[in-house]
RNA sequence: GGGCGAAUGGCGGAACUGGCAGACGCACAGGACUUAAAAUCCUGAGACUUGCAAGAGUCGUGAGGGUUCAAUUCCCUCUUCGCCCACCA
């Protein structure tokens, strides 16, 4: 009996796979096609479990459908954009695209010894120009469509570094490097105009009937649409107007104050009548320097009344005092609100606080206004004409109310925030943009595409952008008129850049166009994408988002790019999230080198169901090392004669076993995706097969059965199978051979073993024809000795039989 | 604070559409092989009660209640944990 040598193995295998170039894929119309996909990953240097999980779950949807005959396209590329390559360069003096690069080699390198059956000629990475030239040309599409635009936003700032800092790299409102304080900046940035396709990514999720109930709802409050009313309070004693937004019109008479946010611009138009005005300013100034962090998470409401001024309520004519305060957010709705204490928390807080008025205008049947704001539904009092009729009708009949005093406007607002794509940065894709101080915002011809990134700059980290330090790249000539003008320095945010490469995918190498159109629409769109269920949000939203624009432009077809998402859960060391930080990573390496990729894989996939969180510290993968092992050892068992023969039934079980596992496997992968029980029947037929030859010399049978759990396991442990293939004298490689079929007749049983219950208890059992009539299962209870002694002496109240499954007797 | 999800042996986990709870694996115990150990192979096992034994009985899927002949599965209340969002008007 030779040992089994996974190294020596698992070498081999890659490098034949790599040599004949097994895995790489052409489109062939005839064949159904199926695109594995998982989620772009950011070479940060060294492969992690989560990685490892996410590529074996990947590889074995790959590898299944392709022995399934279908026209598989499955491949890898690089995030390879970003932050950390920056932060590299700073700390440890290397260039971001040194260090970007090599750390691509390795990865790739660890990826090839997992034997991840990628096709490596399609493999990208964002920072290389043949791709990057095709971003900045969507980006050019996407401001000729005018979906991108210039405003101000507030930056991280470091004054003693005199750089934008990235949130990652302030640390408790500190700077990274220097430690000193950091500041709000405004800055012009750009921004996509992701708002308009609010509605429609909304209305899209309908078509999304393969992708996890959770990520839709994470999504749909992340794009977050309600329904409310505009209403504009006049400023007593001005023509000014106050413009709020509100999902509780019914509530107008209990409006007693009003919040305006810090940022809010009326107060510099009325700093006139403010008699605090000094006061205002300080105040405004303090909530400034609380920056993004501090306001959010502190949760103490503080705010100060504008003085010398008040709004009137347009539903009483009452005038209201107006406040400046923390909690009211710019970003949102109108950055105003209508105060009504009496049934919003928040706005009672603040009112107790500062000792407002609070106007019960809903009576509900456990409201006790002094006590908390009633939020919920009641009857309208204190409400004029309104009074009387439910909070559930009067948001209708005050906003037609409303609408017909023209004071106010039915509106439907969003949570979702145009996208900031922007980043002060030197490592990512630099904006096709000319500054001309003729002719304004300057958009680069698309044959000089790429407007390529220089890669001889130096880094400090102290100062603005290495872009801006380089003449060569800022200073051009306007592409218009010719006359001197200066480039862009901002770079586009990494969501930008993997946002659509999946479509690149399909034709990774095209020169003249982003990609040819036959060949997108011939693979796209993604039959299974794989990846975290961090991405459930932006990245996932960022591309739907791309695709439709894409389809808008008429070079993509469909209107959603990921049929079918499987979201993967953690890996995580004694319930931990593994990190550098703290220490605590298991590296794919260190368990490659003590039990080979192929165990390895096994042990991720049978450990947990894939979206499950996966603990590592369950010490289970010597077992899968023992099944690994095992199954190498069958090679010989099977093909060594025992003292017994078998008999025919031992044959018919044996086969009966191998039919129904591969149905059941079958089954497992394709449509449930869960492939820890998967292997848990694999295993159950292994066992069987040890057992039948325990006691048989039969060969033929067992060589049968044999081939059927190399084939099946062959997804799971590809090098180990492909080893056994060979030596059983197969002279194909197993990972191009079809995928096993099962026989339903050899599976369909003629006798079945039904529990018999009484009262609820099980109290026996008997075996009855498949498809019984009741009389005939009642026949067979009759003469069941043990079953009538239980009946004995009681009366049979309801006899229940549920065909194939169960027998309920219930007596008193 | 809001939303979503989860809870099953010593552990990871399984159970179709409400129908025999605990598949498969780990750890554990016993046996075979061995001078011995490791490895390997075989066998056993939810807990409790009872029996010399084959067996028999009771309890049991976070807690409590409900619907049902039947609930891990459906409904209500609660507890704990996880994830996401977080002053969204």
């Amino acid at each position: 009996m030779t040992e089994y040598d996974c190294f020596k193995v698992e070498k081999k295998w890659q490098s034949r796979w790599a040599i004949d170039k097994v895995f790489e894929s052409k489109r062939n119309l005839n064949i159904d096609k199926y695109y594995c996909l998982e989620m772009l990953p950011y070479p940060s240097g060294n492969l992690h479990m989560g990685h490892v999980r996410n590529y074996s779950i990947g590889d074995v949807c790959a590898r299944f459908h392709r022995m399934k005959g279908k026209n598989v396209l499955y491949t890898i590329g690089w995030d390879a954009f970003g932050l950390p390559a920056e932060n590299a360069a700073i700390k440890n003096k290397i260039h971001p695209a040194k260090w970007t690069r090599q750390n691509i080699s390795h990865m790739r390198k660890q990826l090839k010894s997992l034997g991840i059956s990628y096709d490596w000629s399609r493999e990208i990475a964002t920072c290389e120009p043949e791709y990057y030239r095709w971003t900045q040309w969507l980006f050019i599409k996407m401001w000729e469509k005018g979906l991108v635009f210039r405003k101000n936003a507030k930056v991280n700032w470091c004054s003693s570094c005199q750089t934008v800092l990235a949130n990652e790299q302030v640390l408790n409102g500190l700077c990274w490097r220097c430690d000193s304080q950091t500041e709000q900046k405004q800055l012009e940035q750009w921004f996509i105009k992701i708002t308009d396709y609010a509605d429609e990514l909304l209305e899209g999720h309908k078509q999304l009937t393969g992708w996890p109930q959770q990520v839709l709802s994470m999504q749909k409050k992340w794009i977050g649409k309600s329904y409310g009313v505009e209403i504009y309070f006049t400023l007593a004693g001005t023509d000014k107007k106050l413009k709020v937004f509100t999902t509780r019109p019914d509530t107008i008479f209990g409006v007693t104050f009003m919040v305006v946010a810090p940022e809010h611009e009326i107060i510099n138009e009325i700093k006139e009548q403010l008699v605090n005005y000094k006061e205002v300013k300080e105040y405004i100034l303090f909530s400034g320097i609380k920056s993004k962090i501090g306001r959010t998470s502190n949760k103490e409401k503080t705010g100060i009344r504008l003085k010398g001024i008040n709004a009137v309520n347009p539903a009483t004519n009452e005038e209201i005092p107006i406040f400046v305060a923390n909690y009211v957010l710019t970003e949102y709705g109108t950055g105003a609100i209508m105060a009504v204490p009496a049934h919003d928390q928040r706005d009672w807080e603040f009112a107790k606080k500062h000792g407002i008025f609070i106007k019960d205008v809903i009576k509900g049947n456990d409201s006790n206004i002094s006590k908390h704001a009633y939020e919920d539904d009641g009857i309208l009092i204190n409400s004029g004409q309104f009074n009387g009729i439910s909070s559930n009708d009067a948001f209708s009949v005050i906003t037609q109310w409303i609408e017909k005093q023209n004071f106010g406007k039915k509106t439907v607002k969003f949570r979702l925030k145009d996208w900031l794509i922007s980043r002060q940065r030197y490592w990512g894709v630099p904006f096709p943009i000319v500054h001309c101080k003729k002719c304004g915002t300057v958009v680069v011809p698309e044959e000089d595409l790429p407007v390529l990134l220089p890669e001889d700059v130096k880094f400090s980290g102290v100062g603005e952008s290495p872009l801006k330090t380089s003449e060569d790249f800022t200073i051009v000539k306007c592409p218009k008129c010719g006359l001197g003008a200066k480039r862009e320095t901002d770079t586009m945010d990494t969501f930008v850049d993997s946002s659509w490469y999946y479509a690149r995918y399909c034709d990774p190498h095209s020169k003249d166009v982003i990609f040819d159109k036959t060949k997108l629409d011939s693979w796209m769109p993604v039959n299974q994408y794989i990846g975290g269920i961090e991405h459930a949000c932006m990245h996932l939203i960022y591309a739907r988002f791309w695709y439709r624009f894409m389809r808008n432009l008429g070079i993509v077809k469909y209107d959603e790019p990921f049929v079918n998402l499987l979201t993967q859960g953690m890996v995580t060391l004694n319930g931990r999230v593994m990190s550098k930080s703290k220490g605590n990573v298991v590296s794919p390496d260190e368990v490659i080198s003590k039990y080979g990729a192929d165990t390895l894989r096994l042990f991720i996939l049978f450990v947990a169901p894939p979206e499950k969180q996966l603990d590592w510290s369950s010490n289970n993968i010597v077992g899968c090392w023992r099944f690994v092992n095992r199954v190498w050892h069958l090679f010989d068992i099977v093909n060594t004669k025992s003292k017994e023969i078998a008999c025919q039934k031992d044959k018919d079980d044996i086969l009966k076993i191998m039919h129904l596992t591969i149905k059941k496997v079958t089954d497992n992968i394709e449509k449930k995706l869960q492939f820890n029980t998967a292997i848990s029947f694999i295993m159950e037929l292994v066992n069987a097969l040890y057992a039948y030859k325990y006691h048989s010399n039969d060969n033929d049978v067992s060589l049968k059965v044999y081939k059927t759990v190399i084939l099946l396991m062959s997804p799971f442990t590809p090098h180990l199978c492909e080893e056994i293939w060979e030596k059983l004298g197969c002279k194909r490689y197993i990972s191009t051979c079809s995928w096993p079929v099962f026989d339903e007749n050899i599976i369909k049983e003629s006798f079945l073993e039904l529990p018999v219950q009484i009262n609820g208890k099980l109290r026996g059992k008997i075996v009855v024809p498949i498809d019984a009539t009741e009389d005939e299962v009642k026949d067979i209870i009759n003469s069941d000795d043990k079953i009538m002694l239980q009946l004995r002496n009681k009366q049979v109240m309801r006899f229940i039989y549920i065909k194939n499954k169960i027998i309920t007797v219930v007596v008193k």
